[in-house]
DNA sequence: TATGAATGAGACTTCATTCAT
DNA sequence: CATGAATGAAGTCTCATTCAT
């Protein structure tokens, strides 16, 4: 009967607020610009989501698991403790060069003490890590003394710098390729091992 | 002396501002809100920094110059390659002991694209940073291959998200001690040697 | 049958929209919040009024006209002049029993000076009441000196006011009775009697 | 040292604000034309009150209050039951003259079922006519049999309906005078008298 | 006919900034 | 020099209304 939700608009809106939210900051991205970029009128948003926070949060959160569920299937689908690491740095490589605002804003937020995951978030992280740790210390490839807190401190952390990094364009403007996943994915090992 | 009380409302206005920053974000840090907290007029602050945009941006300039500073000494009372990178994590782990807000406002900061540091410091950090990797390299500790941008991942990024997820308290809730710099100075050279 | 859907979906309206007036105010008695709770579609209300204040003056007038018509009816079949006022506090208290919100809103907005009367109705209330007044002096029960503006201040004045307040619940929650129309009837006679 | 604050600022947006609500209704009395009527900047009303919501309570409370008021000083200093009722018809007629907004205001605010009174006040005003009534059952003039509930809709309601409808110039467009008062009281007497 | 997705004007509110004191 | 009252631009959000389906 009547006309049903465009979904294409809701996607702008995510994306617009995405780019707008990296380039001008929260308080930048107004909803107003949003909704230009997004070529959809300024009380749209509003229809799906309560306000500009939740809005934020919940891209945020989803991005959060988006990532969580790569870890997790990459560790489903691979025994070898370095080819997990290096298909998940080939995979946000790749993610970062299809949509590097994406990239930026998942690591704007996680060091923007103001945006918290939700607490579900919160503990199920650090569980998919520690799954992992205790992966690669089962296989020896990784120092059984190391605790989660140190690991989590090389990866993802060295993986993520290197894509801001390159992002931000500070040593090179190049896209990311298997090479660099390479690179870091040695980078780690050799820092984790025993 | 009645500069020196100058002084302190200066260094109040600092602080307070850092503080807000961290906890509400930039756009919820408001002029009145700092001052309230700061202990001083809310005009008062126009004294001192044209707006609160600058008066943000020169907080966070002159921490990442300090940052850049203690590298700098650090390297040259010293002529280990891993004494320096100890010296430096244990040096900026006492300063975010001392004062977790403001560590908090420069990893913020670093990862927020609108906040750019001035163009003399984006030239200057990496400058020192190579000068380092040079002398690793020479030394035999650091992988003659490496380059800049690896470096860089490596340290200080690890160093600094270990303090990081200190201070969020995601693993303990501990201070950070010299122990601690040990361990992050471990991972760090088994990372880059060769 | 299709028509008659139809009738209970306006009379749904109708109702629903004076309860959200009452509990809301007209501004917080959203199109939205009214169609919701008559169970329509959002924009099903301007198939029958051209706008959200079209509806409420529509039906203020058609309530205040019902009341009019009251007044007139039980003059045409009633000769004594208390016998009417009786009457007439009888009704209206029934009524009030009934549907308290409908009591609330006409009460609510001959006291909003925005909503205004149409000419015609401002005309025609004045009138009957004139009538009354000669009615009351003719047979003696009504000081001949009283002007209508006295005669409307006590009555339905007083009516009303009695009615209000019990559905306010300032002095009792109990429903009106006939003895409260008795007893009003009583002071208003009282208050006109030469 | 700074500027004081301007009190004629704050009672130009306080009689602004009567105004407008009375004219346009409290959902078309918006924030800036109040301000406009009022010569003041849009923001201003904020720096006294935290909401446009608030401020049309206070002044409905701080009305209600000084009417409250004028009720018990007039109780104090009469000894005479009608005159006490002759000397608040007179008193109220003034203000009503003198300001005829605040005395709509009042009003509307009365019979506006989304403005309650403070609970504070439902519970002194009742109390203050309470005593009111005693008074005339002691000594006479007031019938023992009547309930509060009786007493109010004769006094005050007939005062403030007889008022309501000058101000809404519906019989006269004369101000309300001495003898208004007169009357008002006489038709109050009778309806309360044994 | 009835729906409800979408619009956009305009509401309320905040707050960086100014400047009289 | 320092204050904080006042401003008003700009932000977030609501909601009456429209119209494709």
């Amino acid at each position: 009967m009547a006309k049903s939700i465009d979904e294409t608009k809701l996607e702008r809106i995510k994306q617009a607020t995405i780019e707008m939210v990296v380039t001008k900051g929260y308080g930048g991205a107004s909803v107003s610009s949003i909704a230009k970029k997004a070529q959809v009128a300024d009380g749209y948003l509003y229809r799906h989501f309560p306000s500009k926070k939740a809005l934020v949060q919940f891209l945020y959160g989803s991005h959060i698991d988006q990532f969580r569920q790569m870890v997790y299937e990459i560790m489903e689908s691979n025994n070898s403790f370095d080819t997990i690491i290096f298909e998940f740095n080939k995979a946000i490589y790749e993610m970062t060069n299809e949509n590097p605002s994406k990239a930026m804003f998942i690591n704007m937020l996680m060091n923007d003490y103001t945006f918290l995951m939700s607490k579900d978030m919160r503990l199920r992280i650090p569980e998919s890590f520690d799954k992992l740790l205790e992966r690669g210390q089962k296989s020896g490839e990784v120092d059984p003394n190391l605790s989660l807190e140190e690991f989590t401190s090389v990866f993802p952390a060295i993986s993520i710098e290197y894509a801001s990094s390159r992002v931000k364009k500070i040593f090179s403007e190049e896209k990311l390729t298997e090479e660099d996943a390479r690179k870091v994915t040695n980078l780690c090992m050799k820092a984790l091992r025993p």
